[in-house]
RNA sequence: UGGGAGGUCGUCUAACGGUAGGACGGCGGACUCUGGAUCCGCUGGUGGAGGUUCGAGUCCUCCCCUCCCAGCCA
């Protein structure tokens, strides 16, 4: 079930320079080694108010400035639950396939901390919201993995939990700040399904995307929105699973993989010189990357679980009567196309590549605009994926624009892409064009085209003539050329491009240089 | 981690998307020759993986690394 190990060795990579020099006395191969990863995400509901309390759970706000009573724990305050919180979840626990639980409740988890005022976390730990999810996704790291490749995950359990206060530590005092305290979260429980960093990462993308296309967490990790933990062992081949560590305090998708990565070298590094992994907690340190043990977390603490007296158990409806209860059935009704679902049917309706539907359904601007093009002309949608994809990605970038800031119109857009696929302008000039309708230009593509005379140059008889001014002003590359070296043939082709003003069809004319060249 | 700037022979530095050049170093040779001089020749490079293109150092995606500024570390 769990793939073998393997890292390649690359000169440039820090961690395999690490490696070797820690390997160097042992004769130590690691390639005998499994290594198993599950994770922990905390995703922040994305609702206005809590998940007990009235506050606002705006990311932003002055310092305690977002705190009801109840969030401080005020004697004689009660939790009331956020309808919202559990539509939310609910939905959130469809998408990744779970089961939903037409009961569940809630406990209370005991630590002492400064910013828990209660004393407890309210949470879901007996019976959660949901369970036995399953979801598959793509692991697509160019640079890492040479093709993308399919995985699936199961989820364990989805729950409804508080997240707690910030301390903020100052050198000589510490203050808190409750404006987070209550926010609501869902935790997300995965199986230990998966075998190294990248793919750990790609999970995380995956599931950020699924959240952000039903609009149920922001995903913002910089904000704390999402956070992911990570659970690490390694075992030999064929023998029982290892001792785990915990990984906190990863802070971006980058981080679960380089987080990962490093710690199963670690414990490999451990286990080859006759140590062994403990069962602890480590924390990731972006700017060194290592993981480093985090002492406070060495006492394994008794959270005293205890049902929440002040909650009843929360019910939603599975039938078609609800009751005031929230609807698993219309819930299910409204979930949207999922991004595995638009890839799937990007293939298999407009014929693009496994990569160009991954590219698309990262980004929602180019995505839209695909589909408003898609639906309107009769373009083939492997160049029309490719035009926005690579041209259209190269001005935006040169503009210093992200996709998302500029809106740009799908019939001209359009209008464009059939130019190019009728053969009437060159791949460059598609470039100039899209510059033109960037920079301001309200004129329709076409209308520029023929303006600027930037139709492509066809006819056999006028590149001829290109082309044989290019061997009658280059005698010294034709001399180099039938000398045998033959790649000066670019420089001749350049000439005519330039000369032509990229208007040549460049295919002919490399045909029919040749030609010419084996003539004389 | 976020924002900014970068990554081309060993080093420095060029190449509108069209033959990867030059300088220094290194190696070899020449100069009737001991010069720390001069000249000639050779050596040697696009951080990585995919993609777009007739053609990629240059365009697209992702990864890696370096520098600057600001954070973070219940």
């Amino acid at each position: 079930m769990f793939n073998k190990f393997t890292h390649h060795f690359r000169r440039d990579c820090h961690l395999c320079r690490r490696t070797r020099r820690l390997f160097s006395s042992k004769a130590g191969a690691n390639n005998q080694w499994n290594s198993v990863v599950g994770l922990e995400v905390h995703a922040q509901i994305n609702t206005t108010s809590k998940l007990f309390s009235g506050a606002s759970t705006k990311f932003s706000a002055p310092v305690n400035a977002n705190v009801a009573l109840f969030d401080c724990a005020i004697p004689g305050t009660l939790p009331v639950l956020n309808k919202k919180c559990v539509e939310f979840g609910v939905l959130t626990a469809l998408a990744l396939n779970c089961r939903i639980n037409p009961v569940s409740t809630f406990d209370r988890k005991h630590y002492f901390y400064a910013d828990l005022p209660a004393g407890y976390q309210i949470t879901q730990q007996r019976h959660p919201l949901a369970n036995d999810g399953r979801l598959e996704f793509q692991v697509f790291s160019p640079g890492v993995h040479k093709a993308p490749y399919k995985r699936q995950v199961r989820i364990k359990q989805l729950q409804l939990e508080q997240d707690s206060g910030k301390s903020l530590h100052d050198t000589d005092r510490s203050l808190v700040d409750l404006n987070r305290a209550g926010v609501p979260l869902m935790e997300v429980v995965f199986e230990p399904d998966l075998s190294d960093g990248e793919e750990a990462a790609a999970l995380v993308k995956e599931l950020i995307a699924i959240l952000q296309r039903l609009g149920t967490c922001s995903c913002k990790m910089e904000e704390g929105a999402l956070r992911v933990d990570a659970n690490v062992s390694i075992n030999r081949q064929g023998e029982a699973l290892g001792v785990r560590t915990e990984i906190k305090n990863i802070g971006s998708v980058r981080g679960v993989a380089g987080a990962i990565r490093y710690e199963i070298e670690r414990q490999i590094q451990v286990k080859e010189s006759g140590g062994a992994v403990e069962n602890e907690t480590r924390a990731w340190d972006a700017l060194g990357k290592v993981t480093v043990s985090m002492r406070d977390k060495e006492q394994v603490q008794d959270y005293r679980y205890m049902p929440e007296p002040n909650l009843p158990p929360l019910h939603v409806a599975m039938g078609p009567v609800s009751q005031g209860c929230v609807s698993v059935d219309s819930l299910k009704s409204s979930l949207p196309e999922l991004p595995e679902g638009t890839r799937v049917r990007l293939r298999e309706s407009s014929g693009l590549t496994l990569e160009q539907s991954i590219i698309l359904v990262n980004d929602s601007s180019l995505l839209n605009l695909f589909e408003d093009v898609w639906r309107a002309k009769k373009i083939e949608g492997k160049l029309l994926a490719n035009l926005l994809i690579n041209e259209y990605t190269s001005i935006l970038n040169k503009m210093d624009l992200e996709p998302s800031q500029f809106s740009f119109n799908s019939d001209y857009f359009g209008e464009i892409a059939v130019l190019l696929q009728n053969g009437e302008i060159t791949r460059n000039t598609v470039k100039l064009v899209l510059d033109e309708i960037i920079q301001g230009s309200t004129k329709r593509p076409l209308e520029i085209v023929r303006e600027k005379n930037w139709l492509q140059i066809t006819d056999e008889d006028a590149l001829r003539q290109l082309c044989q001014e290019a061997l009658d002003q280059n005698e010294k590359v034709v001399k180099q050329y039938k000398g045998g070296k033959t790649k000066v043939f670019k420089a001749l082709l350049g000439y005519v491009a330039t000369k032509s003003k990229q208007r040549a069809d460049m295919k002919k004319c490399d045909k029919i240089l040749k030609e010419l060249l084996n003539k004389q």
